[in-house]
DNA sequence: CTGTTTGCTGCACAGCCGTGCAGACCGCGT
DNA sequence: ACGCGGTCTGCACGGCTGTGCAGCAAACAG
């Protein structure tokens, strides 16, 4: 089945293929009278323009990569969503590539997008081998980063070291002293700096932290590491979970398994404010973060990495404030 | 920045350019020696094929539609990460266009699909209007539907019908007698469907339905829907609801703000299945669906059609079956 | 009425690629 | 040495588009 041409819409109107090229272009000199004849004949054929043609020839598919692996979990979840419609809303194209952590599925991830000459590739997780910068920036392909501190590409950061060493004072300002942490084996780079940022602030303090990992960072990491922390050892009073499913996880054990209470015998603090944690079951007590924002900043450091190539790499911080909720209260 | 085109790799090789599209063209006759020139030339420059102009000339581009509101929101982030994964395996590219219901916006997300050359567009939420089908049926654009019985479109269907009437028969088997259903005021033609059939499954049996709406078919939606149902008139004591998202937050007001025991009380059955459905805190029992079988199907149907344009429009089901947890036991 | 400007139009080319076709070259048989 | 078959190669074209340039007609000024 093929799609209509401009030749045939030229033939139609009795007019050059230019003409209806021209008409189809912002700002070319038409006379009324032909525009008219070729938009009557396109719109009698259904005829739209064909933008990869005009991609070839400008040079520009406004195809934009968005790497994710496991997009419809948790944050991740809204972080994709903001930044396809923010890229949509910029007249990008987002092609959704929902591969696993491997480093061939990356690779031949980027391959297709370079392939189709995407103009920018935005990524949400996974960790890139060298390979992965050196073939973009050959290509010229500009990069952006979220979560994760790579020099080699623009990047938007949380303010994860900063909102953990809140977490950490806030816990002791409320007189909490056993204090622990959730993080996972599998842990991102954000997830792990969190956890690490927390524990020196607790020790910046004169505390110790027990310290949990679940497999993933999600809800059943968040079980398996609060069954460790509470089978044996000193159970804690304060717990500081590097995202909120990870919290959820640890909220229902404490409660339904060894039938504490939350907040009086444990405080919980999550990261990431998803709609869950406002929940009538869980009501967490978390720092927000802004999908909207942070994509909004991703697109911004694409346009200005567009506008100006050589620019050295840039990183925007958004910092995240906590949400008090039932699960910790304000000391 | 300019990406690199076959005619470089040809001169820095001492070659045509034809030599370089045959070493990158399938089946090809090139002789060993020169391949491996290209191959190291391009290697050197990092060249890879445009897939665009590929797109152009051969009249496809790879580019696959993915419509959907708010794909972040429970089982349609599943379904959308599942559908995306499924067209990468098949070698498409998924493009996410991520849009609001409206008329306009989903007109602007198919001119931008149709503009591209997008070989088909999948469906994941939204009613589009007549023109919608129209205009991608002149462009000979395949078109699948998932959940909406769109008789212009090819299309994957829950047997929503089916399972509300096991939902209702199940809870009247169990001796429950205050029915009632959850849905939600913006439904979705699926949400509708279920309500329905519920219904209808019922009053067949006897017995009459209360019916609660929420604004959407979400958390909030459940919140409002069971304060309704709970704050005056007979209070059910099983309620049948349209989403699991729903199921939550009727749950949650049950408990938390009336003091009820789920499922001494009342008994919940909810739909989909998402993985919060069996956090310890809920224990729903739900319809599970499997994404990755809907997007099989969905993928399965997009083969066929591009194989065999004017086959008459098919139509798949996918049964759900349910899973007992807590919410409510088998009887 | 004539010269000049203005506004459009069509031609041709550029930007990528795949591929039919004819010709070059190599190896081989006689 | 020469013809022949087969393999590869380069040319040129086709598939879409945007745009510089030259030419043409109309409008306008004198």
């Amino acid at each position: 089945m093929r799609f209509v041409s401009a030749e045939q819409v030229a033939q139609l109107a009795g007019v050059s293929r230019s003409a209806v090229s021209r008409t189809f272009t912002e700002g070319a000199s038409v006379a009324p009278a032909t525009r008219e004849k070729v938009l009557k004949a396109a719109e009698e054929l259904g005829y739209h323009v064909n933008d990869l043609a005009r991609g070839v020839l400008a040079n520009q598919s406004r195809l934009v990569g968005v790497v994710a692996t496991k997009p419809e979990i948790g944050f991740r979840a809204h972080l994709t969503a903001a930044l396809t419609k923010a890229l949509i809303r910029r007249g990008s194209i987002p092609v959704l590539i929902n591969t696993g952590e491997t480093e061939e599925e990356l690779l031949a991830a980027q391959k297709m997008l370079i392939g189709h000459r995407a103009e920018a590739t935005v990524i949400l997780s996974g960790s890139p081998p060298a390979s992965f910068f050196e073939l973009a920036q050959r290509n010229g392909q500009p990069l952006v980063v979220i979560g994760r501190a790579e020099p080699d590409a623009d990047r938007v950061l949380a303010g994860n070291a900063e909102a953990s060493r809140d977490a950490a004072d806030t816990f002791i300002a409320a007189g909490r002293r056993r204090l622990a942490v959730i993080g996972s084996r599998s842990a991102t780079p954000s997830i792990a700096e969190r956890e690490n940022a927390f524990v020196a602030a607790a020790h910046a303090a004169g505390f110790d932290v027990r310290i949990a990992h679940g497999r993933d960072s999600d809800y059943d990491g968040g079980l398996v590491a609060a069954r460790t922390l509470f089978a044996e050892g000193e159970r804690p009073d304060a717990i500081f979970c590097a995202n909120d499913l990870l919290a959820f996880g640890a909220m229902d054990v404490i409660r339904q398994e060894f039938g504490l209470s939350v907040p009086d015998d444990v405080a919980l603090i999550g990261f990431d404010d998803v709609p869950e944690a406002a929940w009538l079951s869980y009501g967490l007590t978390t720092f927000r973060q802004d999908p909207a924002a942070i994509a909004a900043r991703a697109v911004m450091l694409l346009d200005r990495r567009q506008q100006n190539p050589d620019e050295p790499r840039a990183c925007e911080r958004v910092i995240p404030q906590i949400v008090f909720r039932k699960s910790f209260s304000k000391p």
